[in-house]
DNA sequence: AACCTGACTTCGG
DNA sequence: TCCGAAGCCAGGT
């Protein structure tokens, strides 16, 4: 397993309730800014057996990336649950609620 | 080793 | 903001 793949996980992992990260924020945290999709395969690969709150991963859009009836609904609850607005189109404001770490 | 795939991203119009 | 095209990456076959 690649480095990179281990930091996705960690770095996942550290993403606080109530915040989100795209693929792309995270790729870059973990070294490669154009390994978004990477992540999305780590993701389909580990969310499960490393408990990882993949619902906290969303598009730069601010929306959910998954198609409705395939873990949509399922992710857009979770955030709600956690605090998480959404808009009208499901978006929802990364201003706001992008996580960024401060380090 | 080549080829395919995916919950992406950026750029131009 | 939306659409299409082109890049980009690691894993699995």
């Amino acid at each position: 397993m690649e480095l990179f793949s281990i930091q996705v996980k960690n770095i996942i992992k550290q993403i606080p309730v109530g915040k989100v990260a795209t693929y792309g924020q995270i790729a870059s945290m973990a070294g490669n800014y154009r390994a978004a999709r990477q992540v999305v395969r780590l993701l389909h690969s580990s969310s499960q057996k490393d408990n990882l709150p993949w619902h906290r991963v969303i598009n730069k859009k601010g929306e959910i990336s998954l198609p409705p009836g395939c873990g949509f609904e399922e992710q857009k609850h979770l955030l709600q649950q956690e605090g998480v607005i959404f808009g009208k189109k499901n978006r929802i404001n990364l201003e706001r609620f992008l996580w960024q770490p401060v380090d």
